[in-house]
DNA sequence: GAGCACTGC
């Protein structure tokens, strides 16, 4: 595992979140990897060149380099650390595809990923990065206009520049990396392309993937009709990988369990198996948290003859001082336990681990476009997602992966999980599209597409928000700037409606705050201290003020500093990136010509902004203290997480709703009902 | 009355 080093790479200004910010993924951190090893040991090194020769892509170059030229589109089958993501692009830069100022793009879901690449390529090229090979990730520009000419971006990034040209003309070759993961932007960009090779025939697709769907990405982009196969666009080649075997190991019996199956699981390795760490797989933060408190347990009554055991949890909520925990060695005579979430699946690779225990389950978000609720739902994983699991397990060496169900239960599992497209809320995509000129959205050429009535209720959305106008059209200016603003549309219709209420100030921080997760750290061993510090911040009026409260405490009391966080049990993290977010939402602003007004401590004003966006998040206490929604009377209750958990709040609105055990809506601030038939008279006929 | 998978612009 490496980590960033400050001033190596150190991009864009906030070095000190790019240094504790952990190294990730698949084969291009791999390699980038051996390369710091075969450096420090020189004696063995192969030369830059040998390296990029023995991997296993390089055997069809000049296949992958007819193919590219003769067909339009060319879809990659590659396992892990067969070298397709820092390879192809070298390719086709050598032979000739960037020529004439034209650029090789390269797409990941992910940033860090993006931003590894690239190190590693420019490495291979001997160039400076930035020059020559450079990414673009948000917050982070690391390339030359003039100079560029293979560029590693996420996806996100790269459906923003169709924003800005739509016919992406600067690139040569589009390479779409990770495709199987159907990222929603991945999804995006799959329709988008298709419409753009139309107008541009000499335009190059690779579409890259680990899986088996490499069969529906050929149906999609395929546009021969003629039964005459030689007539196709596309075409399909696969590569080898560069994994050591991994033995899966079934139950014979279903279980019960899956927790305590785990924990015996570990247990039963740690006696009987030879080295290596173990990498758990669980669903969420509770019961990773238990399990590693029972294994720490068990761990205690081990024989004396037996090693160490080391139970460490890793979830994307936890601080990252606590996520560096688990890279570190654990110690002489000591194996490690790593108890996950799915964030172990593909963003974060932990070097060392030789057994894999797949409880079969995940918690993924789904969305019910009846009521316009998201739920977290815990779900069993499909086979590409199992047989990712596993393979963490073959990295280094040849390992086993321990899946807690029986093979014939994994022959019955789905073969992908379901596409993001399909289980989000589509306001932001609709309106986006909408700005791309996709008039018809419901016959946009989606490779699935998301049911109808989830884009009926998102243009509903769009429709009340009045982003759209009677004709579906984007309403000028408004509709065009919430297209444009990286939020979600109704928080953006606050940024854009905050000169009304004049405080421009406000509600600028609360949306950067808004968009960040896990502010509040609540660890299991300090409840009680972690609530009395967030109780320090806690304002009447609800989360949204109370987050104001916690963004203007961190950069004037606690001069942004990581220690202050750490005293008063907020995350570094997540506070850090709610300033870059500020700063990224006030250029738009400034562009807007949206005055920077505060109001001061004029609460109302902010609330009532609030009002204007989410006007159609409000509900009503009722006199057992749960909640109906004023719109439509669904039953709903405050999160636990929530300042007003414990308050009297006779009307709320919502920034959003989660259902886990519950209804539960998170982030509230209390209003007078009177502003709802005052800001959305359109939406609200009230009786008296 | 009691709880927050993971990305991305």
């Amino acid at each position: 595992m490496t980590f960033w080093k400050p001033g190596t790479i150190a991009p864009g200004k906030y070095t000190c979140i790019s240094a504790i910010r952990i190294n990730v993924d698949r084969e291009a951190e791999r390699e980038s990897n051996e390369t710091i090893v075969t450096f420090a040991d020189r004696q063995s090194t192969l030369s830059i060149q040998q390296q990029r020769q023995i991997l296993p892509i390089y055997k069809s170059r000049n296949q992958l380099l007819y193919l590219v030229e003769k067909y339009q589109v060319t879809i990659v089958v590659g396992q892990t650390g067969s070298g397709k993501t820092t390879q192809l692009p070298q390719y086709l830069h050598e032979a000739g595809w960037t020529a004439g100022q034209r650029v090789v793009a390269c797409t990941q879901p992910r940033r860090v990923a993006a931003t590894t690449v690239a190190q590693r390529v420019a490495i291979e090229m001997n160039v400076q990065l930035g020059q020559e090979v450079g990414y673009s990730i948000r917050f982070e520009e690391c390339y030359d206009v003039k100079k560029t000419r293979i560029k590693y971006m996420t996806d996100g990034m790269l459906f923003r520049e169709t924003l800005i040209d739509p016919l992406l003309s600067q690139y040569s070759v589009i390479m779409i990396d990770e495709a199987h993961e159907r990222s929603l932007h991945t999804d995006i960009l799959f329709g988008l392309l298709k419409k753009i090779m139309k107008k541009r025939p000499e335009l190059r697709v690779i579409i890259s993937s680990a899986t088996l769907d490499a069969e529906a990405f050929y149906d999609f982009f395929n546009i021969n009709t003629t039964d005459d196969t030689s007539k196709d666009n596309v075409s399909i080649i696969s590569i080898e990988g560069r994994m050591f075997p991994v033995d899966i190991h079934y139950l014979e019996e279903p279980c019960s369990d899956y927790i305590e199956k785990a924990i015996e699981t570990v247990m039963d390795i740690h006696l009987k198996e030879g080295t290596g760490d173990i990498l758990v797989f669980l669903t969420g933060r509770e019961q990773i948290d238990s399990a590693v408190e029972e294994i720490a347990n068990r761990a205690m009554n081990l024989p004396r003859s037996a090693m160490k055991l080391d139970a460490l949890p890793i979830y994307a909520g936890l601080p990252a001082e606590q996520q560096l925990l688990i890279f570190e060695s654990p110690g002489y005579n000591t194996r490690k336990v790593i108890v996950a979430t799915n964030i172990a699946e593909a963003s974060i690779t932990i070097e060392g681990i030789s057994y894999v225990i797949d409880c079969g389950f995940v918690k993924l978000r789904a969305y019910n476009p009846k009521t316009g609720m998201e739920s977290l739902v815990v779900v069993p994983v499909s086979k590409s997602s199992a047989q990712q699991r596993a393979g963490r397990a073959g990295r280094l060496k040849p390992g086993k992966a321990y899946r807690l169900y029986t093979e014939d239960l994994f022959r019955q599992l789905p073969d992908a999980s379901i596409p993001e497209m399909q289980r989000t809320n589509l306001a932001q995509v609709v309106l986006q599209l909408k700005a791309l000129g996709v008039d018809n959205i419901l016959r946009f050429d989606f490779l699935t597409a998301p049911p109808a009535q989830m884009m009926i209720r998102a243009l509903e959305l769009l429709y009340s928000l009045k982003a759209l106008d009677d004709n579906g059209k984007l309403t000028v200016p408004l509709g065009v700037q919430l297209a444009e603003f990286p939020v979600d549309p109704m928080l953006g219709k606050i940024l854009l409606d905050s000169p009304r209420f004049g405080c421009c100030t406000e509600i600028l921080i609360i949306a950067a705050m808004i968009s960040v997760q896990n502010v509040f750290i609540m660890p299991s061993n300090a409840t009680a201290k972690a609530e009395s510090e967030r109780r320090n911040f806690a304002v009447e009026e609800g989360d949204h003020l109370t987050l104001l409260n916690v963004y203007t405490a961190f950069t004037t009391r606690g001069q942004k500093s990581a220690r202050w966080c750490h005293d008063h049990f907020l995350n570094f993290r997540a506070l850090s990136r709610a300033f870059s977010i500020r700063s990224q939402l006030l250029k738009f602003l400034k562009r807007f010509n949206i005055p920077l007004e505060s109001c001061g401590n004029d609460t109302v004003k902010i609330r009532k902004c609030l009002v204007s966006g989410y006007f159609a998040n409000a509900a009503k206490m009722m006199p057992d203290g749960s909640f109906r929604t004023i719109r439509d009377n669904a039953t709903l209750h405050i999160h636990p997480s929530s300042v007003l958990f414990t308050r009297n709040a006779p009307y709320v609105i919502f920034h959003e709703v989660v259902e886990t055990t519950k209804a539960f809506m998170r982030d509230l601030t209390v209003i007078d009902p009177a502003w709802l038939s005052e800001l959305a008279p359109h939406f609200y006929e009230f009786k008296k």
